[in-house]
DNA sequence: CTGTTAGCGCATTCAA
DNA sequence: TTGAATGCGCTAACAG
């Protein structure tokens, strides 16, 4: 084993057991046309210096990185951090690893983020763009040297191929739900409209409404800073209050829930609830909450498949192929718990 | 911009902007001695290429890699999903990226990925060791050829700097809350036992409950596949049932909170419970569940500022000091809601 | 089977 | 202020 300061080099290994670089090096990587005796030196060498081959020389050679970018909104988010683990494994299987950027959903952050990512020369990119229109960034995937998948979100006029989640139609579907149920004013909250997931999840709310000949109401004013119990206890207090809420995001559902308990209006005799997003103690509240729940880590897993497939339909050649493939739509699901009124746990139903 | 295939190097910059490579390269990296027109000459054709240094060059030829490599056991697990964002701010404040890899918790699997990692070269190493005790681990770390800080466990016998969290302090105090409480027969739940961090939450509350001088109750058989209701029930129906339940991990909690909901057993009346790491919800719940809340973020800040003092501590020079400094302990805190049979929310206490 | 050699893209000499 | 030359560690191509 080396002492510390610098790694030792494959000539020193080669030196070390008296075999040419180049004899060292075929040695190392696999060792095709490599006799017994001098593989047997070389892994000793190996063993003696605790070689490590240097990542560098090798990409520099034109070789792969064995690394993929990351560029998400944030890491410490459950959502994006399974997406995250999911990707890694694919990645790991593939002998690469995963390096991270992560973008705050901030439009401008992300190009620069993207390009800091792209001076480390990843073999592909998987990306949540936080703006499905930001041309500049589309633009930026389109002249990419390398293949990029999109997840969670698409990205318009990249060329890429993306994995996504229906958002529309479990939206509209949870909604229809809950408009059997007989709710007639279902309120719709969320924070971040701008949110191209939060707006198709918008967009499917309406759509149901309106098939059911139902007035859409909309509250996006929720934030971070707001009171949520003051939100809704002005909605309670109105003329006609509304009978059941939609939440369009989990941290909209947690907080709904517990502004409901600080103003004790029980659930779902007063106020219904279903939520877009599972979480953990959705099953154990009480009374349990239905969402609709994403698969999550399919979403992250599918996206690196495919890219995986991108970098290996090509091998070795520059240019990989550049489908521009519609994007994966992954299917939703309808977790039926208590809490928009069904009577019996666990009934599911697929979108 | 380019079209698409390979990237531009600064050869191809330096013919486009009519100069040589050693001028484009010192108008590239600051621009000292390299006149405003020649600056402005290579600009545009960095512009016009679209080209970004290639940083495995920039790294063979001796610079930083710019990325700090993460090794961690899991990175979708909030807490280390929430260090991880921290870190990971850190390096990007320093100009550099993480790059991941996970372990599991697989002591075997550590070493092969640290081994991964290590071929990327990265500047430091920022580890979560599954075994404080592994001795190889220990051993690949003293010899690391760049500084590594671990955090959130130690790893004893490595010489490298590491950030915790007082485990058995902060379990010694929740117990002995639990006791203050007038809590007599206090049950402590958890999985993993033979995890450092929940090694020490257990001597922390053994410690405790031999002060008050009162019987240790253990219950280690947690785990993802028992019915915890039944584990519980079992213990309720005992000859000497307990007053109260300390869990050692966030899971546990969530658990015995859903079993004991089953179970109709109230909280805190007939039995008390207390948690250790907070959850998102653990103040929503009813009762609102006590805990101890670690410094999460905190921990994964410090341990990358570490790194990165030690990194520029003897920024250029190969050899970086290697101080066998203590661990940096962070407090934890003690938040007491209602579920340890507190009345008044948002009592805290610091430890 | 094996040793030698030529770059990969860059920063850093050293001359000019 | 500049351009040309060198070498970082490695692999692939070639000659033995």
């Amino acid at each position: 084993m080396r002492k510390g300061s610098s790694h030792p080099t494959l000539l020193e290994v080669a030196r070390l057991a008296g075999v040419g670089v180049g004899t060292a090096s075929r040695a190392v990587n696999g060792g095709t046309n490599v006799s017994a005796s001098t593989m047997r030196k070389v892994k000793s060498a190996i063993q003696q210096l605790g070689y490590m081959p240097n990542h560098a020389a090798r990409v520099l050679k034109g070789g792969r990185a064995k690394t993929v970018g990351l560029l998400v909104p944030s890491i410490s988010d459950y959502f994006f951090a399974s997406c995250a683990e999911a990707a890694g494994r694919i990645a790991k299987a593939h002998d690469s690893l995963l390096i991270v950027a992560v973008t705050m959903n901030l439009s401008g952050a992300e190009i620069s983020s993207l390009d800091v990512l792209m001076r480390h020369r990843p073999d592909g990119l998987l990306i949540v763009p936080s703006d499905p229109d930001n041309k500049e960034l589309a633009r930026c995937v389109r002249n990419s040297a390398v293949p990029v998948v999109t997840f969670d979100r698409p990205l318009f006029g990249s060329g890429c191929s993306s994995v996504i989640t229906d958002n529309f139609e479990a939206a509209r579907n949870a909604t229809l739900h809950l408009i059997e149920h007989g709710y007639k004013r279902i309120l719709c909250f969320s924070s971040e409209p701008d949110l191209y997931t939060i707006r198709e999840r918008l967009r499917g709310y309406c759509q149901a409404m309106e098939e059911a000949g139902l007035p859409s109401l909309i509250d996006t004013s929720l934030d971070d800073t707001t009171l949520v119990s003051r939100l809704l206890a002005g909605h309670l207090k109105g003329r006609r209050p509304p009978d059941a809420v939609f939440t369009l995001k989990n941290s909209s559902t947690s907080a709904v829930v517990q502004a409901l308990h600080q103003l004790r209006v029980s659930i779902p005799s007063r106020l219904a609830l279903l939520g877009f997003d599972d979480f953990e103690l959705a099953a154990t509240l009480h009374p349990s909450i239905s969402v609709v729940q994403q698969p999550i880590e399919d979403l992250g897993r599918k996206a690196a498949e495919l890219l995986f497939e991108q970098l290996e339909s090509h091998h070795g050649i520059k240019g990989f192929r550049k489908m521009k493939r519609e994007p994966v739509v992954l299917a939703n699901r309808l977790v039926l718990r208590r809490s928009c009124g069904c009577k019996e746990e666990l009934a599911r139903k697929d979108l």
